[in-house]
Order: structure tokens, then sequence, then C-alpha cells
DNA sequence: CGTGTAAGGAATTCTGACACG
DNA sequence: CGTGTAAGGAATTCTGACACG
């Protein structure tokens, strides 16, 4: 597993289709990126496109803020895992 | 390997990705799905939905066809296998 | 047969903002 | 703080058709 045509990492998926994955509103999805939760690509034109980590991700992030975790509070957890 | 999250198979990208993705004009991507060649999901509103496997075949095809292959002849073929 | 294109419409996404709290 | 919404614009996708061959 290192460089190499990893289909879950890619960034393809535009968000109306993951708000029907995860059940998350746009709104709240771009929010989450706001507050340095995840990073989708950009298409040329400017639209979003999220990996199937992204998505996996973005219910991980829903379940912490239902638990009453703040973004602020999920973002330095973030930081330490990527380090 | 049986039902599962197979992020391979799932049909969630739009067909501009897939373009991008195969350097395919989108009249050619839907013209081999009218042939029968492929079979993309599609969303709410109509648009189709490719999968990763979708992108894999349709390189596929595309070289068939530039060896001089007929979509008729790749469409046998294909059910050859699907048996 | 395989593919380009102009045509018109419908649906999507984007950003910045006001709202509530 | 987290999220909904109306606002206006820009880009995408869809289908059926004409074109060439």
């Amino acid at each position: 597993m290192a460089m190499s045509e990893k289909f879950k990492d890619k960034k393809v998926i535009m968000i109306g289709t993951v708000c029907e994955l995860t059940g998350l509103s746009a709104r709240k999805i771009r929010y989450y990126e706001e507050r340095g939760l995840l990073f989708p690509g950009r298409s040329s034109a400017g639209n979003r496109k999220y990996s199937f980590s992204d998505i996996e991700a973005l219910m991980e992030i829903a379940n912490q803020l239902e638990d009453g975790t703040k973004t602020n509070e999920i973002k330095k957890e973030l930081k330490r895992k990527n380090m």
C-alpha cells in the first residue's frame, strides 16, 4: 500500500452524491471543510470532489458532533493522528 | 469478496469526471452505453453515475475500438464473459 | 458506424450573507 | 457555534437531431 490507484482515496465524487451517501446536508459538509476537518479536491470549474475516505471521515465527524464534540476539538484530534 | 462496500463498484462518479479520468468525450461514453457496452447508474435528476470499474471498462472499450473492433463485437465478447 | 456539435431546458454547485442562538 | 435558507451566477448534464461517411 504505497502510491498507486487507490480507489478509496481518489477525489472524484461531487457534493450532491456525498450528501446522499452520508445523509448530511451540503451546508454541513462545506462547513466542516471551512473548519479544517477535511480537504476535498476541486474540479476545473471549482466544484468540490470527495473520495470514499472523505466520506468515511464525514460520518465520523457527524458522530462526534452528535456527541457534543466541538469542531475545534475534532480538528485537534486530527492533528494528533497525522503526526 | 461477496456483497460489501466495494468502492470500485460504487456508481458515484459523474460523466464530466469520467471524461477527465479516461480522456474520452462525453459523447463517446454515452454512445458506448447506447450500444450496450456499459450500464451506469442514474442520480435522482437523471444524471449518469459511473464506478471505477466502469472507467476501467471504458479504457478497454476505447482500446478495442482503436484496434478496429466494432461495438457489436465488443458486446458479444461481454456476453460471453458474463456467462 | 462512430463521433462532433449547436440547441434548449433542467438541475447542480458556488460564494457571501442574514438568521438564530 | 453549527446549520438553514434565499440570491444570483456560472458550469454541468440531458436528450434528440443534423452532419459526415
